[in-house]
RNA sequence: GCGUCGGUGGUAGAGUGGUCAAUUACAACAGACUGUAAAUCUGUCGCCUUAGGGCUACGAAGGUUCGAAUCCUUCCCGACGCA
């Protein structure tokens, strides 16, 4: 089985310096695991790395969408098939690199998604309906699946109601057995440093020209709808707003990470990686 | 010094005699996640609890009342106005 680096961990804790490193000593290719690098003109709210910082390294699944244009999962998870299929076919190694824990999961426990697109006439219409009458709806339509959604979030309420419409009911989640063995390294920072670290960060894109940058975007004729839709940094950023939304956005990300028992853990700040070399490199 | 308006839980800010441990928002803490995922959503949030309740609380001290965050008195603090 092939293998398949994984870098994960909160923001700002340095995967990608270790994902360039670890591409640099074991040949490998990189493939970006975040929901808005993928956006063009997108660059320094969300912290997308650099040509410079590339370092040679090839970077994929940067850029590869429209910000005026929605992109998805599924997609992200079409396009990274074809793309590891690629960088193994050149002998080299893939290494997905991110903090979004949901993409990430998409690839590596090989969820299947319902082959039902956004319909956003649909969305639409019902987003204007309460979470009560959406829920009472779905449980008409599909009472296998109201009766483990949750209830309050319109968003699930309306994705799940989407589906039922479209193929009778939601099928039950499958995951597809992947041909690949994935390698799960998250990377941790103690908390003082983690958030010492955010700070310097968030800074650091204000003084890059984050303002500038969602100007630019407005001119281009993005939506305020659509610019709030690319998280706080986007919308009115104030550093302090955005430091504290990082931090809170970094909790939840942990959330989601501490539920896999495949990931290995290792702190950000120790330079340790005389000890994740080997782990990468053996097969 | 006189006058007016204020002082409420980690913060902002409702409440102006009982249904108030106190609306709400934010923060904090815990969590969910089937094509929006930096999104979206849930629970807890004075202290103790055998989860029925019990205790301490709305600047401080007294008082009125069956009952006070809410009314009265004095004091302390803040803002503004007049001196």
């Amino acid at each position: 089985m092939k293998k398949v680096i994984v870098i994960l961990g909160q923001t700002a804790t340095g995967k990608s310096a270790l994902a360039i490193k670890i591409a640099k000593k074991i040949n490998g290719e990189i493939i970006s695991a975040d929901s808005r690098q993928v956006y063009k003109d997108l660059n320094i709210g969300t912290g997308k790395i650099t040509k410079k910082e590339m370092n040679g390294v090839p970077n994929y699944l940067l850029d590869v969408a429209n910000p005026k244009h929605k992109f998805t999962v599924a997609e992200y998870q079409k396009l990274v098939i074809s793309v590891m299929a690629n960088i193994v076919a050149k002998n080299k190694i893939p290494i997905i690199c991110g903090g979004t824990g949901f993409y990430i999961d998409a690839i590596t426990k090989g969820i299947v998604f319902p082959e039902v697109p956004p319909n956003q006439k649909l969305r639409k219409q019902l987003y204007s309906k309460s979470a009560i009458a959406l829920f009472k709806y779905l449980e008409k339509i599909d009472p296998g699946r109201a009766l483990n959604i949750d209830s309050k979030n319109k968003v699930r309420l309306i994705r799940a109601i989407e589906i039922a419409k479209a193929l009778g009911k939601v099928p039950k989640i499958k995951q597809k057995k992947s041909q690949y063995k994935f390698i799960k390294i998250g990377l941790y920072l103690p908390p003082e440093k983690l958030k010492k670290k955010i700070e310097r960060r968030v800074k650091k894109m204000f003084q890059d020209g984050l303002l500038k940058e969602i100007k630019k975007l407005k001119r281009s004729g993005i939506s305020d709808k659509r610019l709030k839709e690319f998280g706080f940094e986007y919308w009115k950023p104030t550093p302090e707003k955005v430091i504290l939304e990082t931090l809170k956005y970094a909790k939840r990300q942990m959330i989601w990470f501490k539920r896999d028992p495949e990931i290995k853990w290792f702190d950000a700040s120790a330079k340790n990686l005389s000890k994740i070399i080997p782990l990468v490199k053996k097969d």
